[in-house]
Order: C-alpha cells, then structure tokens, then sequence
DNA sequence: GTTGAAATTAGTACGAA
DNA sequence: TTCGTACTAATTTCAAC
C-alpha cells in the first residue's frame, strides 16, 4: 500500500502530462485549503468556509476525490507520543539493475514513513521512524545492507522537526514574505546586508548536484 | 502555523519524557491505524472495526485529540495534478547563532512542505515543492540564499517518490519481513558482538555521518 | 465499558435560477 | 453550473444498565 508514482512518467512513451481531468479553479483550492487543516469538517461546514452552497461543495468534494486530486484523508500525530520518536534519513546508493528489488523490498519495511529517488550523491532518502536510536542502526545494518540492491548508506538523524505542512498549494504563493516579481531571474533593488552578495545573486552559495553516475538507464528498470 | 518541535526538548531543563499523559494500549493504535488510512472514517464505524463500543471509541478518539496524540486530520492530495508536481530537497547549512533568525524565515515560506534539523554535513533539509524547476532554482537563489543565517545550500531534486505514509505506528513492526529479535539493549544472549557485530552484518557498508561542527551549541539558541 | 433511544446533523435528490 | 429546499439516512449525544 502506500505506493506512489509522481514525477517521471515512468518509463513509458507518453509524456506526463499535467491536468488530466479537473481543471482546479480558485474554488478547488480553497477547498483543498481546509480540507489541509481540517479533513474532518462535514462538507456542510467546508461549503460555508468556502462560500459555496451545500449542493455544490458535495459536486466539487466528490469530483476531487474521483478524479484523485484529494487521494485520502489521514491523521497528523506526534510521533514522540506514539513511541516513535527517533527520526533518521538513510541516504542510499543503489546498485545498479536492482531498481526493481529495492522498491519491493521497502515496501516490506513498515518502519519506512518516506522513500524518494533523487539526483545528487545518492540515490534514494529513506525517512524512518524508530523508538530509539539503536533500532536504526540495527534498521540499517541488519535490514537495509542486507538487500543486494544497496550498495552503500549514509545516515543522518533528524534533531528536530522544524516545520511540516500536509502539502502545498499553488494558492499559497504570496502569503509569505516577498513574491517572485517575474517568472525568472530579475535583480532585487535593495536589500542591505552586508553579506557579501551585492545584490545579485550569490550564486557561489549555492550548489546544485547531478544525478550520480548511470541514474538515467536505472529509471527505465523500475 | 504548522510548527512542531519533536525531539529533543528544547533547549530547556526537564528532560523530554515521554509518553505523558495518554498510555497508549494495543486499541488506542488500532485506532490510529484505522485513522491513517481514512481520517474521515464516522466514530460509529471506527468503532466497528476496531471491535469496541460507540461510547468508547468516542471516548477514546477524544482523548487521543485532546492529548495530543492526533494533532491534526488533514489529506493527501496529488501534488502533479494540484500543479505542483517538482519536488526538491534543500540541504541548508545554517551560520552559528542565527537559528532563530532562520526559522524564523521558514515560517514565511509557504512552498515549503517540511524542514528537519539533521546531523552529518548539513545542518538543515528542507523540502519545497513547485511548479517547474525554474521556481525552485529562483527560490534558492532569491529567497534562500538572501537569509543571512543561511551559509550554504545544496540542493537535489526528487525524481520519484517512492512511498509515502503518513504515519508509522510502533504496532507495524512484524508485519514487513523479519522481526528484530529484542525491543533495546538487551543482552542478546548469542551473537558475540564486540564491536564488528558477531553475525555477519556488513557495516563496512553503512557511514553514520555525525553533527557538523558547533551544532550542539547552536540549538539552545533557537 | 456496553447497549439503546432521542436529537441533531449529514447526505441525496430534486426543481429553479 | 450553481443554488435552495425537502426528504432520507446516518451519526452523535445522552441516558440507563
């Protein structure tokens, strides 16, 4: 269960294409809006916070789900409280061919909350979720190194849990601090702190990492 | 909004307990169970298919809501089709004594989806999600980059996600593949381990990165 | 902790704008 | 499409066991 398939239409010929079916209008994403902070509210409730009559908000709840914008509702719990409250990311690197033999082998490890293939260094970050710090690495030694697909691990623990949002909204662009002015880059007017960076992007700082060695053929395997 | 603070408590003298309030028996987790997998699930039918009574699933349900166990009911959308469908993790080195000042910043960033303290050689992981790669560039290079508190970045993106769940239960252990023998540092009788783990466990594969340098200082900061 | 009945609310199905 | 209303079914609450 829990298995996703977003980016990279995956393998195949088509390109992935975005906005199959729905069409999201304003609409659409404010209910997608309360629904983040309340799944909960009876749709009487969300067509009133929404501004929209009951009959309505029945139609656009119902067309959400069906057309899978909305894919379930879940619960948020504090993890420490539930005895889990160890957090790491096992950054892994995957031997090539076995793509196939990683994926079926996480999707026998309850214990993994989060798996994302990425460029960079590694492969693939997997969060886990433990009662202590000695589960992990019995997780990573015992469990992990054991699947031929994984060729090395590096993991790093999570201190603590600064921010987490159920997801993002394109709607939620602009409510923090300044927005983007343009689609691309525009130089920012002011902006006075003697960083270093005069007001131009201070490009040095930032890094962007490759996909390692071989990752592109990797994809058509899975 | 949206702000946690799990682990480690923060900064100040008591030491984070664990477990206050609720004590969590085997049906408090069936609940939750039931709860993860639809969060909009009617009491009376929770209560069904846990095995107990109305009144005590709602008494139950209740309790874990108000002592926090479950923060918050929200749902879990399809990110492609809401129009967000790039992801990117953002591994931020943080300058020394500016932490407030940093999460400070991520509270006005509303394209951020999660954001985690680590150990090893960043100090940060933030993920955003977007509607096309040139956002998140802009985004690390406008708005990230122009925190002072922000030393470095590196940034990888997300080709797949895998698997996600929202949650992980210390009652899903045993249902992935073998079980690990005992709950902590319990002497195992067998298995001479005396540094190199006795059977066989391939730890010349696996690196635990430690905590960059003035870490531990930092947090009482922030 | 459980069962049963009353009160409230939710979900559905219409016609009208 | 969207809205408003009436109808039906379900849920929540509260009582006693």
């Amino acid at each position: 269960m829990t298995e996703m398939s977003s980016n990279s239409g995956s393998g195949g010929g088509a390109t992935g294409r975005i906005g199959i079916g729905l069409e999201l209008d304003a609409t659409h994403l404010k209910i997608l809006e309360v629904l983040r902070d309340n799944g909960r509210v009876s749709v009487s409730a969300l067509a009133e916070r929404v501004g929209i009559s009951r009959a309505n908000a029945y139609t656009r709840f119902e067309a959400l789900r069906a057309d899978g914008v909305i894919k379930r509702f879940t619960a948020e719990i504090d993890h420490q409280r539930a005895g889990l409250g160890i957090v790491a990311l096992i950054f892994v690197t995957v031997r090539q061919q076995m793509w196939r033999q990683f994926r079926a082998q996480l999707a026998q490890m309850p214990e993994v909350e989060y798996c994302a293939i990425t460029t960079g260094q590694h492969d693939a970050m997997i969060q886990v979720r433990m009662a202590d710090v000695a589960e992990v690495h019995a997780m990573v030694t015992e469990r992990l190194a054991n699947i031929p697909a994984v060729k090395a691990t590096e993991t790093v623990f999570i201190l603590d849990e600064v921010l987490r949002r159920p997801y993002v909204l394109p709607s939620d662009r602009g409510r923090g601090a300044q927005r983007r002015p343009a689609p691309s880059a525009s130089p920012e007017p002011e902006q006075g702190q003697g960083q270093g960076q005069g007001q131009g992007l201070p490009l040095g700082k930032m890094r962007f990492v490759g996909a390692a060695e071989g990752r592109a053929a990797l994809r058509d395997e899975s």
